[in-house]
DNA sequence: CGACAGGTTGACCGTTATCAAAGATCGTGG
DNA sequence: CCACGATCTTTGATAACGGTCAACCTGTCG
């Protein structure tokens, strides 16, 4: 199943895709790594692979064998779930920068969410005992992971508390609150994702969002306009509803 | 307040709690650190100071300083948040063994929920500078860690995705499945907490709780029994609800 | 230009929150 | 050890919230 590959500049790649051209791009812009001196980059380059996926392709699925983490150079990753009932929840989409697959790094070997490629997309791959090695030579990366780590879970038991106690009204005028946060002081943005994505995000349907949207436009809180660009028109009105 | 009691075994302790026995006995027991060496384990516990809470007590607060690890050693302690719009979620209870307070060690310098000792409770304290040197000097400590954050990010998005997709009795079913997993075959088990903090924990209210359970018994797929046992009668059906 | 996924709107109904009041349980202090 | 009060739990009646189904609209892309 190895499939090494000595070059000058040590790249080496299969899976089902393609190789693709410098890795130090993709593993450079990766916060985690950012922090090392080039010769520790060097060493975590050369076993690091590059796959690439095409629109609609599954990366990896729940159920399915994990063993590495993926760190994305390009394009959109769709990340979500399928409930006990077999109802589909979005839980993140990831940009480049982003990584996934730890989960299954350092828990169990199978994955429980499904990977999608959004539209063509790039990958960096490290495998499971690669990565754990460079984890016990340079702690520093531990620290960087745990801090990504802290800060998802942060995300993630704020998205639970929110289920659990605001109506679905709150719950969408707190994700425009968010999305505005993002923005520097510009009043408006982008849906970042399609209302249909919007609502399994939130835990509701598209006619639901569709529905309190216009509420909230009725009320003179946002504006909708064309190409899911979305203006804020009073934020304390909406951080109240 | 101070009640600072030096032994030959280097303990001390401080804050509004009072001293307590040996220290190894807290942090040994704790699946973070038990792995290490002796030697290693007592330049920890060197560090570490040892705090009890009375029942009620707040142990830390949303918006407060954070710059601890508490590790539980005896009791109980009720980790809750509130949402936005000021409503209460329980987010998980801690037992002997168990940790808090890490998100803000890596991420940001105050606590995002509340802690809350539910009865009698003795925590173990390490420092965030002290912890943060244990992990660059003994990286098997983050392996753990990190082992210890993918578990509950785990447990924490499949808790988001079932608010997002499951309605209220198929939460409480799930939940009573897995209390059953945690026993040893048995049918029956005793509700770890009340059914109001049960109401806050699946998002939604006491009354419903109270109701669902009595639909689930007349179903026939469980039996509520005195003194907050429960016994599963049929737990394929339980699972199909 | 046409097809198809995504989005909107309306009517309806199921689920669950809310309010109220009575009943059970637990912990505490006398 | 018992009694009391506080808190938790149950039950009922009611209504709001949001899901579902169906039909229609719209913009995006081959």
């Amino acid at each position: 199943m190895k499939n090494l590959e000595e070059k000058k500049t040590n790249t080496h790649c299969h899976a089902h895709g393609h190789a693709i051209g410098s890795q130090k791009a993709c593993v450079s812009l990766v916060p985690i790594f950012n922090h090392l001196e080039a010769e520790q980059m060097e060493e975590i380059m050369v076993t690091a692979q590059s796959v690439s996926y095409k629109k609609g392709e599954i990366i990896y699925h729940a159920g399915g064998q994990s063993d590495s983490l993926y760190i994305v150079n390009k394009g959109k990753i769709r990340i979500y779930r399928l409930s006990e009932s077999g109802k589909e929840q979005l839980v993140r989409i990831l940009t480049p920068g982003d990584f996934t697959g730890e989960l299954a790094l350092f828990k169990e070997a199978v994955h429980e969410s499904y990977a999608e490629a959004m539209e063509e997309t790039k990958v960096c791959l490290i495998n499971r005992s690669d990565l754990q090695q460079f984890l016990m030579r340079f702690p520093s990366i531990s620290l960087k992971i745990l801090t990504e780590f802290s800060n998802r879970l942060e995300q993630s038991e704020k998205q639970t508390a929110r289920f659990a106690t605001e109506k679905v009204e709150t719950r969408i005028a707190l994700f425009l609150a968010e999305c505005l946060d993002s923005e520097n002081d510009a009043k408006e943005f982008v849906l970042p994702m399609s209302k249909k994505d919007l609502a399994s995000y939130l835990g509701t349907t598209p006619e639901t969002i569709s529905r309190k949207l216009a509420d909230l436009e009725d009320q003179g809180l946002i504006k909708q306009k064309p190409r899911k660009r979305i203006e804020i028109l009073d934020l304390d009105g909406l951080l109240f509803v």
